[in-house]
DNA sequence: TTTGATAATGCAACACTGTTGCAGTAAATT
DNA sequence: AATTTACTGCAACAGTGTTGCATTATCAAA
């Protein structure tokens, strides 16, 4: 199910992606937003706006869950094959704009790819 | 902490790992071993032969912890930089022998990657 | 073979992320 | 203002993974 209404919840969590290339993972929304909204919320505004195309959510390091604006996305059509970098120093996540060639392989048909980078970002160099 | 006392529940894990290049899921082995050991006792072994070198793990789909057999690997010198691909039809996952360019990124350290291929496995074509 | 040190295990309880059902609230339409 | 129903809060739950501690079993040394 896609966003019907607007409340007060979802432009909180609206305005964390909408200025920012930066990724935030659900359990850092879901602190940041205690006592404005509960974590159930968090979740389900989340799943509304991964479903119309406005966010995307992707696998960070321990398997945590992780969202960012979508650039080039939309309800239709899901670019989401981008990979993602996360900083083992400070724990920042952020989109990658660049493309990772998906290999072939043989006997097998590939769909799509998690590509997960791992190492130091700007501030930790 | 490694492995120093040959137990029966190392002998039975090791057991799959020895003839398969076949991932398995840590569920999976505690569901298989139900009966023979605790799921304390599998997560501990499985610890302490990644500590060895002699599997290595990686993140499936869903965030689950996945172990697979080192084929290039040991104590000193660990290659898990290689793919892995889940059949999105089976779940079967495996490791791939192939190399994926890990690129350079500006302004950032690259040191490892997460690659997780998904479609469709030879059988499930 | 017996003894002793301690690595390894089982169990229970816990921490954490994520999900579900349902009653109550609030946004949008009339 | 009234009505519809999308949305929320709460509580309880499910699943993966961790920790502490008492007990067991492995291995080396006597």
């Amino acid at each position: 199910m896609s966003v019907k209404r607007k409340t007060k919840s979802l432009g909180l969590i609206l305005s964390i992606f909408e200025n920012s290339k930066e990724a935030m993972s659900v359990v850092d929304l879901i602190a940041k937003f205690k006592g404005d909204m509960n974590k159930t919320t968090v979740y389900r505004i989340l799943e509304r706006l991964e479903n119309e195309g406005a966010i995307h959510s992707f696998l960070g390091a321990k398997g945590l869950t992780w969202y960012a604006k979508c650039q080039q996305c939309n309800a239709h059509h899901h670019n989401d094959i981008h990979p993602h970098f996360q900083c083992e120093d400070c724990g920042k996540v952020e989109c990658l704009e660049i493309n990772i060639p998906i290999p072939t392989v043989e006997n097998k048909i590939i769909q799509s790819a998690n590509v997960l980078l791992k190492g130091q970002c700007a501030d930790c160099i």
